[in-house]
DNA sequence: TTGTACGCGTTATCAA
DNA sequence: TTGATAACGCGTACAA
């Protein structure tokens, strides 16, 4: 591999006038930088990433903390770590993935985490190396999300122009930020529109709605819909509602959170808020990467607006 | 963050001790030793990664490639990962993601590359570094993989012992190996039971099972056990099977393949072979870093021996 | 505007 | 068995 020096040989100069037109190109003649780009292209020069984290007292080391357990999640993550990928890649950076089943160990420059719960904001406020959340959080980390409230209320909306005249919301039973803001955003198009809401929260598995649709399919009424905080909650909602044979969606809609894989399988597929996982990976390691250059400068938040994705699973009037 | 010096210093011995303590501890006497175990214990001493990095002329980098799109599969990646980032983190290697979103920069010491198709092995053959390959091939490639032909197997004599008179095989439309490994335990497990072969093949797609059930269901008779390559496609067979309300597991069952994560919203659950993926990863950064180790020597192959996931889509006598 | 000297933290080599 | 020295590739400080 071509270093430095060859470079310099090659287009006699020194070392000195080579690191310059890569790291402050505004010192150096123009005629000097063409003969030296000349000679990085020629020698294929890469520079060395380990001797520039040596000098500069850095690892070129993200570490990525995934705290939930990642079995019972969508394939979220995978969409998220791409996107991260593609940005630390092409600033040389590399990356670590801590998870419960390894414990840390090691330096690094940065960290990003995700599906941290209430007691984990402690410590992570102890970090020494700037951090970014990938998730809301009330806390005054920085933070990148999906705009949840918005997502929901936009659902909402969808819902209530399709004239269902029950608007049901199907929650997730934690306490946790991004809950709260979806069913905000419920409560907001609700109150806009002057209609009754009902919520109800579940843990997030699929046949726990599915059981509620069937212990309570007697009570239900057609000219609903169920917003719902995910598409685990939605599938489940969608079988039981199978399970009755009830008309999806003329009598019934079903509106999901997610947008990631479950919809793959679904039958009537379910109408959903996409959420932009890869690009929102993309911006967490953007910001995490502005901070640690800005020596651990506050980036503020990156809340993006996710897409209905609209399905089979409900009306589709043209309004 | 305390360097060999530091330690050397606290220690009373010269850098180069501290040095050996790590790399070549037979080389020291066992009292410089505790002292110097203790002094490291007492400063925190971690090794510098870069330095080392740049002394060894090595990036500490391993990079994965995941050449199959990422949505249209299961989180079987994840998994993967978490293995692979166990082995690497507790090795100080860092790992750098390859994904059809980004492409190759920067160097490495060896790659791991999975989702691999026929066309892939020309380059992945032309590769300056130590390669790994996830997922059995015959081209001669280090690699670990699951035992499929053994996890077909034992997912077929199942099925004969649950005394299912008919079974049959729903493959993957794909000329891979490992679609041939586990179309192979299917018809030695029939050949060894005297039993009529059926094979059908589908993309990968619970969509396409699903919609051949529905075409085919007055044809079907009762007695029959599919034996499926993926979770999708046995999915979307007890999809279809359930909208005749057909008796699973009775008249008819279901085995699939893969046991990540489609199975926590199928109803009844489906029986499945369950691939150690988590353990996979973890055998493929082994590998990978032995052969690294060793400056390149063949490591052979790992094939791990799956477990087969008994549940509500195959009847369960007590044989 | 360009070049020289030195140091980052570690390891291999060779001498003691 | 241990220590002094040089080297890895790059960037900063300073000198020219």
């Amino acid at each position: 591999m071509a270093t430095l020096s060859d470079v310099a040989k090659q287009a006699n100069v020194s070392k000195m006038t080579v690191s310059r037109v890569i790291n402050h190109p505004e010192q150096v003649r123009d005629e000097l930088k063409r003969s030296v780009f000349e000679a990085m292209r020629q020698l294929d020069y890469r520079p060395n990433v380990a001797a520039q984290a040596l000098v500069n007292n850095r690892t070129q080391i993200i570490k990525l903390f995934i705290l939930e357990d990642m079995d019972t999640t969508e394939p979220y993550y995978m969409n998220l770590l791409a996107g991260i990928a593609k940005k630390l890649g092409k600033e040389q950076y590399s990356l670590q993935l801590i998870t419960e089943h390894n414990f840390d160990i090691g330096g690094c420059d940065g960290y990003i985490i995700t599906g941290m719960r209430h007691g984990d904001y402690e410590w992570i406020r102890n970090l020494e190396r700037p951090v970014v959340l990938f998730g809301e959080n009330r806390e005054n980390f920085d933070f990148c999300d999906t705009n949840n409230q918005l997502g929901v209320k936009m659902a909402t909306d969808y819902a209530v122009k399709q004239g269902y005249q029950t608007i049901e919301f199907i929650g997730m039973a934690v306490k946790e930020p991004f809950e709260y803001s979806r069913e905000a955003g419920y409560m907001m198009s609700m109150q806009q529109h002057r209609m009754n809401t009902v919520i109800h929260r579940f843990n997030n598995h699929s046949h726990l709605t599915m059981d509620y649709i069937q212990r309570n399919w007697g009570t239900l009424h057609a000219n609903t819909c169920y917003i719902c905080a995910s598409d685990r909650l939605a599938f489940g909602i969608e079988k039981g509602l199978s399970r009755f044979s009830a008309n999806i969606p003329i009598d019934f809609g079903i509106i999901g959170f997610d947008g990631v894989f479950l919809n793959q399988v679904a039958t009537p597929k379910i109408t959903t808020v996409q959420q932009p996982i890869f690009e929102l990976g993309l911006r967490c390691a953007e910001m995490l990467l502005a901070k640690i250059a800005s020596g651990g400068q506050a980036q503020g938040v990156c809340q993006l607006v996710p897409t209905l994705s609209i399905a089979g699973s409900t009306r589709n009037n043209i309004v």
